[in-house]
DNA sequence: GCTTTTGTTTCGTCTGACGGAACAGTGGAC
DNA sequence: GTCCACTGTTCCGTCAGACGAAACAAAAGC
């Protein structure tokens, strides 16, 4: 048989799926515009009117979405996605051991503390609870933050290795400004000053206003899996209380990291 | 022509769109069991390896699923439906409507606060702030609570339409069971009693231990969009304080409930 | 009234999902 | 070491069923 060089068979293991690809589509614009009618839906998806009706009745018999009554239906997202997102085992157990351990950094310093994962170009906050004395220095749980910019991700880049930290911290730059001047040099000297500290700093670097200090948690590996942080207004976090915060966070990113080896090694 | 009596047309009005509502149940189940292999995930779900598989490549390049390292790889889920599902835009204003309303209640009562929204079968916890003094009366986000035995459940029950109430009523104490007896006479009286306070009570009948009470977020027309309420140890609100508290939460719904509506009228 | 929206349904075409089967590693048991 | 029982991954012929233009119905402007 004669070879076939031109007709080079497109190479994709997987056949791409496309009417799950697109019903998952078809929930996010949902969620980011809703509530929200077919047509306009279509439109701004660029698809067909009754590929996306169809996709809509899907998701909607699925329990992932829900019509509004009335006679121009719209439709909106019902909280299914949260509930597993939440619930779902993998950022649970990491919560549920979490908890704990801010409570107990929440007393230390009466300041708010955040616990956040990393997730591509960003860190993803998955719990959060308030200090006693206010101020608007907290993030909703769901935000996604800048690497570059905050106490967390500072603590996740400092612990990653040399080309991982690159990429995210390209990708951070990119998806997220910066709201001071970013210096890669001093950056990387900074990181190092992270791991030998054992945490981190941000000064107004994201929220205006806002202090935080930081720690990873870290695999058996040392992998950073998440950090742990607690953010000020300015005024209440001066240099000398920086330190004392350092390693207060430093030493719960440690004790988390802790609880999370034993967990790990009871449920094998 | 002959009319067809015998061959009468499955009466689906649109497609069952197969692959998303198994793309679907493949993510719920991995949320469920992770972290989970294409193995064990086929066997569960009673589906072809090869079809499952297609499934989760397709979530995974999604952003969905991601597969664990190394040489049996696992799927876990990312933070992706989190994060749409707790910044979906509606119940993320009503969130943030709703966290000065929460902290001021916090200080008021010095207990924790939690924000629910009705959802089927069940309520689902949107958001929670702790009080400073501790204590395990805390739901975490996204857990669903029944409507029978919890504060926030009752306030929402009492100020449905009868019809509404009931059904309600009857899948919430079939999915949830009872701790206490349930006399429903008794409790179609305690409803009405809700409404001409302005709040409910639950007094360890969910959480042993936890005394809580509700106040309903109403729409314009009266319809309840959700609930807000102060748990605490029993021992920390005794029969007088109840009737304190109640006002307080009850205030506190009227308040949110008229920002809720200023922000709608500004919308449009 | 007419016109332009909206949501919903139908239906013939042909794509691409399905799933059995084969393949390729991995880890134990013996 | 060999076998076996398991993983995860890929292939490919068949045919269910997704696709989308078009027609429909029902509001909302004008």
């Amino acid at each position: 048989m004669a070879s076939e060089p031109t007709r080079l068979r497109a190479r994709y293991r997987q056949p791409p799926m496309k009417p799950l690809i697109q019903g998952l589509r078809v929930f996010e614009t949902v969620s980011e515009r809703q509530p929200i009618g077919v047509s306009e839906l279509a439109r701004t998806l660029e698809l067909p009117k009754a590929s996306v009706q169809r996709a809509l009745v899907a998701l909607g018999d699925a329990g992932w979405l829900r019509r509004t009554p009335g006679p121009s239906p719209r439709w909106v997202v019902t909280q299914h996605a949260m509930v597993i997102g939440m619930l779902g085992t993998g950022g649970s157990t990491l919560r549920e051991l979490a908890l704990p351990v801010m409570e107990e950094l929440r007393d230390a310093t009466r300041e708010s503390i955040h616990l956040a994962v990393p997730e591509d170009d960003g860190l993803v906050v998955v719990e959060r609870i308030e200090g006693p004395q206010g101020g608007r220095q907290i993030e909703p749980i769901g935000r996604r933050v800048p690497y570059h910019a905050t106490a967390s991700g500072k603590a996740v880049l400092a612990h990653l290795v040399p080309e991982l930290r690159q990429q995210r911290l390209r990708e951070s730059l990119q998806h997220h400004g910066t709201r001071v001047a970013f210096e890669p040099a001093t950056f990387a000297l900074e990181l190092d000053r992270v791991v030998a500290l054992g945490y981190s700093v941000t000064d107004r670097e994201w929220r205006p206003d806002v202090i935080a200090v930081g720690a990873p948690i870290l695999t058996t590996r040392g992998e950073p899996i998440g950090a742990i942080s607690v953010s000020a207004p300015a005024d209440r976090m001066p240099a000398p209380l920086r330190d004392d915060y350092g390693q207060l966070v430093a030493n719960a990113g440690k004790d988390l990291s802790d609880r999370l080896h034993r967990h790990m090694a009871d449920a094998s």
